[in-house]
DNA sequence: ACGTAAACGGAACTGCGGATTCCGTTTAAG
DNA sequence: CTTAAACGGAATCCGCAGTTCCGTTTACGT
């Protein structure tokens, strides 16, 4: 890969490294700001509905801009894809925290999963990562002592059964996922309805499962190769 | 498309069709017979793992057989997946018909799931058609009756909540299906982890789903396309 | 054992889709 | 009004997978 790192010229970056020596930082032009801002949400739909397959062409075409424009704000469709994934992660630990913040114990963890379903871009981002590098396992590995945190209080209340882990949750973003795949477009009925049901296989109250969950680790390296 | 139709040149279906009059019939070589086996275990399986975007060359490979050998018996890749969706849907017909007639009714459409699932070529078939016409659909809608059959038995035996449907059955093996494709191998620990978890929540005593399923013509339709 | 039609393998061909590049034109901004 | 920055999108390039072709091997009837 012939090709200067994609962080280093990532203009969404730009903002936050304060002070880069010997390149000169020149603010974007105003039309290039708006197009940016566009390829951003196109791309981060198109992904979403797609995943990585999807075509620079198509993303482009949702953003009313041409692939040109594309390529001069991201060398690569790796580069771009990662901007999304990046702002995704970013909106997990958001609802992440909101929900230890300001929900009830007794619906944490349900609630969790409700928002996290509710932005298509968050769970594919979750469940699909980049395919390439590590990052992904690093993340949700750094992520797992707050969502466990988010289970045990759930437990604690009495609402989740308690045989189940937070690799639980992860995996069941991943098969509504595939329902809305299947179904509709994300957040309809049908995936929903799938939804409800899986929830109720959350509470308290079934027989004990007996196979045992994922590690953490082991379902990082799994999102991770995929 | 300029060839002649698969299912005249289909040699598994020769020893049904009792007489071509115009066709000579020929048994085939006995070498020939036996790659032909192969072909077709081959075929059931990789399109197992990876649907109809497997390529002929990887099926070649698993069957230890060049891809000539392939085309000699299957003028298409079209043709090599029809006839391996038809074996799948044969095996369904079969399952169905056990339950109903061996299984006790507090545990038939349980059963039924997990003998589906026990089967990667089987769950795959049934809810990954072929990317072509409407076959799916209309073999969807025949096997219908049979499987509401063996839900209303389970309802009834009051071991499965009354508020699902046959539909949601279908969408289970399509959920099971991802994670399988997620975790491991089909029929691995983690997918059966979740298939525990989403029986439970079928199971009756939860509050009652408030999204509606979707009907039997609806997703036959939505099978029909992706 | 021998001849022949049937099978075989797999290299070569092809078409297609999608990432990336290039360049003539347009536009913001000083 | 000048000019560097942006833009669009046609053209290029490339790899992949379906399909074809043909020289070689093999089963099987005589």
């Amino acid at each position: 890969m012939t090709r200067r790192s994609a962080t280093a010229s990532n203009p969404i970056l730009r903002p936050i490294s304060g002070v880069l020596s010997d390149e000169e930082i020149r603010p974007l032009r105003r039309d290039a700001e708006v197009n940016l801002g566009r390829i951003l949400c196109a791309a981060r739909d198109v992904f979403a509905e797609h995943g990585y397959d999807a075509s620079m062409e198509a993303i482009a075409g949702r953003a009313d801009v041409g692939v040109g424009t594309l390529y001069r704000r991201f060398p690569t469709k790796a580069d771009l894809f990662n901007a999304v994934v990046l702002a995704a992660r970013e909106r997990v630990r958001q609802i992440t925290e909101d929900v230890l913040a300001n929900v009830s114990p007794d619906e944490a963890a349900f609630e969790f999963i409700r928002r996290c379903i509710a932005v298509p871009s968050v769970w594919r981002a979750t469940i699909s990562p980049p395919p390439w590098g590590s990052t992904h396992r690093i993340w949700l590995t750094q992520l797992a002592p707050l969502l466990d945190d988010i289970v045990d209080r759930t437990k604690d209340a009495g609402t989740l059964r308690i045989d189940v882990e937070v690799t639980d949750i992860v995996i069941l973003l991943k098969a509504v996922r595939a329902i809305a795949d299947l179904c509709d477009t994300p957040g309809s009925k049908p995936s929903l309805r799938f939804l409800e049901i899986t929830l109720d296989g959350l509470r308290p109250g079934a027989p004990a499962l007996v196979h045992p969950p994922l590690s953490v680790g082991q379902l990082a390296r799994r999102l991770d190769q995929r």
